[in-house]
DNA sequence: ACCGGACGTTAGCGCTCGCTAACCTGCCGC
DNA sequence: GCGGCAGGTTAGCGAGCGCTAACGTCCGGT
């Protein structure tokens, strides 16, 4: 009996591949890579268990290729507000803006990329963070600009800070999602700026 | 040829719990739970596999161990620096100089605690979660103290963004200790002044 | 009309892992 | 000086997991 074309309760057309993917960040970001099975990815979105090698090579590839997608989106639109011409000082807020809003958008993805790199092939690990370093040098160069009596070591630290602070959104689920975008944009900033 | 009495090569008389304990933190910090073995963590501390049920009562209870411990200290020890009379900023001032120290002591420590809450047992869970709730609850009531135009909720918010960005640490390796204190103090303090 | 590929299914292999069993050994108290 | 316990050892069980194999069905193009 498998007439049924399961109705996709949400994405509907959405390729299965995002579909997967998003049930697999979800999963992962509760449980912990290891502490999801291939049947229980499945059953996310309706297929059962092995069902998802027609779309992945590995469960590995599932966890790299999110890991990817969300570090290159990352960079991009890090760079793309980084070198919008403008007061230093405006850009720095808009880059915390992007990440807030991101953090907002996708706390089970944030959950999981802080948390698995280490479960990722050596292959994908090695692109993942070179990704990441880049987003850092992003806002090394940003903070430095708005805040320029940070040396690069204290800037890249500093970074590092703000990202765990924005970073807290998967924890941080009693206050609306506007309000709270506002608050941690105003956190994030006082931190930089008190940095000098 | 089990002659050999394993010089321990530091703690030397150190309880083979504490031992464990450490030894287990650090894997369980790089590798994730599920992704450690019996035997690595035996082999950690020079001994193999099964002997450490001589000591717990199963891997669980080692997890178990280390974040009710972790929570407790921290618990007591913000509970300690909150209630010591004074001007209310200075307060939070100890607080987070409190938080800050104990990240830069015990990085593996704060990383197990924060990824690794999902793979407690349903008891052990309840404990931990309601230690660290109190704990937040010492945050809210000296953030409250300090800067007062704060909501309860928002300084809740505020707190687990701060505790984001103090335990940062584990990334954070490029700065030498105390520079990195002074600095991670100097941010959290200034994000929460500027959440008014 | 039909064939091929996309996308499911179930059965099951092989390996790893947590844990137990059974056994060994050195030390400390009587 | 000997019995027992604390704290090691290795062998191996049973369950769970990732993944493959073999097979079924629908659907779209020629």
């Amino acid at each position: 009996m498998p007439a049924n074309p399961t109705p996709l309760v949400n994405g509907e057309k959405a390729n299965r591949r995002e579909q997967i993917l998003s049930a697999a960040a979800e999963l992962f970001a509760h449980h912990g890579f290891h502490g999801v099975g291939i049947d229980d990815i499945g059953a996310a979105v309706g297929i059962s268990g092995p069902a998802l090698y027609r779309h992945f090579r590995s469960k590995d590839a599932i966890l790299g290729e999110m890991l990817n997608s969300i570090s290159r989106y990352l960079l991009d639109g890090g760079t793309a507000r980084a070198s919008r011409p403008g007061d230093a000082d405006d850009t720095l807020i808009g880059l915390v803006r992007f990440h807030v809003d991101f953090a907002l958008a996708h706390p089970a993805l944030i959950t999981v990329q802080e948390r698995n790199l280490a479960n990722l092939t050596d292959a994908d690990r090695k692109q993942v963070r070179a990704l990441q370093r880049q987003y850092v040098e992003v806002w090394v160069r940003v903070i430095r600009e708005a805040v320029p009596e940070l040396g690069e070591r204290q800037a890249r630290s500093a970074a590092h800070a703000v990202f765990g602070l924005i970073n807290s959104t998967p924890y941080n689920r009693h206050l609306g999602d506007d309000e709270l975008a506002e608050l941690l944009c105003r956190l994030a900033l006082g931190a930089l700026r008190a940095a000098g």
